[in-house]
RNA sequence: GGGCCAGUAGCUCAAUUGGUUAGAGUAUCGGACUGUCGAUCCGAGGGUUGCGGGUUCGAGUCCCGUCUGGCCCGCCA
């Protein structure tokens, strides 16, 4: 890449002289970064965003000021350095590096500034714990890895853009302050200075505008958006993050499916080169859940869940008290074999650690059984309950072979496949069946469909929206929406890759008979919904077209394609998972004038005064 | 709100069962060296073992509390 124009710092960057230059002077500014002395002969590696080019400095050619001058260069300051291009003797070409051929024979050095020296060092295989890297993330950033991430991070966003373009999206912005409506996630709040006592809530999404643009007749619109989330954080969300959003009138399901496929090809394609299968598979909910106990499994490997539930109801319980109880009580029961090979790498101490693991989780405990002599359950805690006739279909059911390691978990649905899905995660991590992170070399794409429109809420005792109010059901199932609001399925999809969730849609309900009839199902008070919903519900009546978008997690998606460890690595300046920005300290007190001007008062604790004080 | 793990030099780590002066690599600084490229060689400086308390003749190590960081559950698309 040259630079844009010469100028007084420049004729070329580090990255850009090749043979085909040699003869020519040039000026090159950049970091050091490194400085080797030799007695005589000094080379400096002058670093770029662009590259790193060995400057020469030897007194008979540089002259002795230059080459005294270069002397006294330390690692990362910022040097100007101007000289002639040279081309390296054979035996001292550097294939490592792009300008490897080639050197510049300096003449002239010019330090634009000194630098202390950094708490982190600037190399691409740099160890460093996390929280040095995010307090001094400047200099994180600095890393060529880190610059190739941003990159990438952009190449993605330009294959998106020139994609959804082509395809006649229109991308519209939405407003971020917005008017907060119940359900979903705890927003951000911003107190209103001319309307004290009210406040904005920060766009969660934007969900309702996009809808709203598609009454406007908009078509195809998207947006790459920032959202923003008040949630506990995980190695994969930040309280604000971005989506690929994305909406469309006179659509059905496959539409926006071709849509996705399409941007996740080009993007595939553009920056990593890489050609993926298209259509992606398709998986039913009830499958991904039973099998991997995940509405966002990853794939990639075995230890597939067995669903055991009716095999212990048909033996009421096979001898085991508890099983039966569960099942009884509307529990579940699953299992998981672990092959021999894994097996008898996993003493007892380890299942110890294991059932420490699935408590944390909310497990009871962890039941498990070590397959030996033809199908006996050894030792294990329940060989002596459990019944010859239960546990020989136990063991068939499970495909159990001598040498294998049985683990099972019987309990609320909820929890079971909540402790299992880890559990097979745990145990495929740690024997090797897929990386800590990263793909592998194998990309796994699929939808997740079907799902149920309705969960029920234990609590509240009544049928909720599992996803969002406005998700159309699916046709078949409109007839049990008051009967069985159970087993309606909706038009709903998720997009998952190497066991996340990349995005996630519906098609959305655009006729007011229906709108009713999922609100009565849910027993909520209509007058109520139009109240906090009005403007939606209002322009609904006015010539709704059918709908149905899409919202791509761009950070997570942008994680999974630079396989990069933690989701922060593809953010410029991430926040950790507390939420604090640990290079600014942000969250912080605000200035007690603007409180006021507010009409805000903290009632937080005092705050202690911080430990040592923060200095860089 | 809960579970698990970690905290020792600027950075990454080590330190036997609780044992006497807390080490190494790297970085930094100084010296040597005219073709290196993760330069090499020689030397030097660098520590309140996160913090507070306890047990002990003796604590980096054991116990309690606390803070910080990470991963997970709950929560959240």
């Amino acid at each position: 890449m040259p630079t844009l124009r010469p100028n007084k710092y420049r004729t070329h960057t580090c990255g850009e002289l090749r043979e085909t230059d040699v003869g020519k002077e040039v000026v090159l500014s950049g970091w050091v970064e490194s400085n080797r002395d030799m007695g005589g002969v000094i080379f400096i590696d002058l670093r770029d965003r662009h590259g790193i080019t060995q400057c020469v400095f030897d007194p008979k050619r540089s002259g002795q000021a230059a080459h005294d001058d270069a002397a006294k260069l330390r690692g990362e300051w910022v040097v100007r350095v101007k000289g002639t291009v040279g081309k390296r003797p054979p035996e001292m070409i550097n294939t490592k590096l792009e300008t490897g051929l080639i050197e510049v024979d300096g003449t002239e050095v010019e330090v634009l500034n000194e630098a202390k020296t950094p708490p982190i060092e600037i190399r691409d295989d740099l160890d460093a714990n996390e929280d040095v890297r995010l307090k001094y993330r400047y200099l994180d950033l600095r890393r060529g890895k880190m610059q190739r991430v941003l990159k990438m991070r952009h190449k993605a966003a330009m294959a998106t853009r020139n994609f959804l373009t082509a395809q006649g999206f229109t991308e519209v912005e939405t407003p971020f302050m917005i008017k907060w409506t119940p359900g979903g996630a705890r927003p951000f709040l911003v107190p209103s200075r001319l309307n004290l006592g009210k406040f904005y809530a920060l766009a969660e999404s934007p969900q309702l505008f996009k809808q709203l643009l598609m009454v406007a007749g908009t078509d195809r619109y998207y947006q790459i958006v920032r959202c923003f989330r008040d949630e506990d954080l995980r190695i994969d969300r930040q309280p604000e993050f971005t989506q690929v959003d994305l909406e469309m009138s006179f659509v059905e399901q496959d539409d926006i499916f071709t849509v996705v496929e399409g941007i996740m090809a080009s993007v595939w394609k553009d920056v990593l080169g890489i050609e993926i299968k298209t259509p992606f598979e398709r998986v039913p909910y009830d499958t991904a859940m039973a099998r991997w106990g995940n509405d966002k499994p990853d794939r990639r490997f075995g230890l597939e869940h067995v669903v055991l539930t009716d095999l212990v109801k048909k033996h009421d319980g096979g001898g085991i008290k508890i099983m039966k109880t569960v099942v009884d009580a509307g529990g579940i029961v699953k299992g998981i074999r672990l092959p021999k090979e894994f097996a008898e790498a996993t003493p007892r101490a380890q299942i110890d650690k294991l059932e420490t693991f699935v408590k944390g989780m909310g497990a009871k405990g962890l039941a498990w059984a070590r397959i030996e002599n033809g199908g006996s359950w050894g030792k294990a805690p329940l060989a002596k309950a459990i019944n010859d006739a239960m546990r020989t279909e136990l063991n068939a059911a499970m495909g159990a072979q001598d040498g294998d390691l049985l683990f099972f978990q019987f309990g609320p649905e909820a929890m079971v496949q909540t402790v299992m899905a880890n559990l097979r995660l745990h145990l495929g991590k740690k024997h090797g069946l897929i990386p800590e992170f990263g793909s592998a070399g194998t990309w796994d794409f699929f939808w997740v469909v079907d799902p149920p429109l309705f969960e029920y809420d234990e609590e509240a005792k009544k049928w909720a929206a599992a996803h969002h109010a406005f998700t159309m059901p699916r046709a078949e199932d409109m007839p049990y929406l008051q009967s069985d609001p159970g087993r309606v399925k909706c038009t709903r999809y998720d997009l998952v890759l190497n066991g996340y969730e990349i995005a996630g849609g519906s098609v959305r309900i655009h006729r007011g008979d229906i709108q009713s009839a999922v609100f009565r199902a849910m027993g909520i008070d209509e007058e109520e919904v139009r109240e906090k919903f009005a403007f939606l519900l209002d322009a609904f009546q006015y010539g709704a077209p059918p709908h149905g978008g899409i919202a791509v997690g761009w950070d997570r998606l942008v994680w999974l394609l630079t396989e990069t460890e933690a989701m922060r690595d593809v953010f410029a300046f991430p926040k950790n998972n507390r939420g604090v920005d640990m290079m600014n300290g942000s969250p912080a007190v605000v200035d007690a004038q603007l409180m006021k001007d507010v009409a805000i008062q903290s009632v937080a604790p005092e705050e202690e005064p911080a430990e040592k004080p923060a200095q860089a």
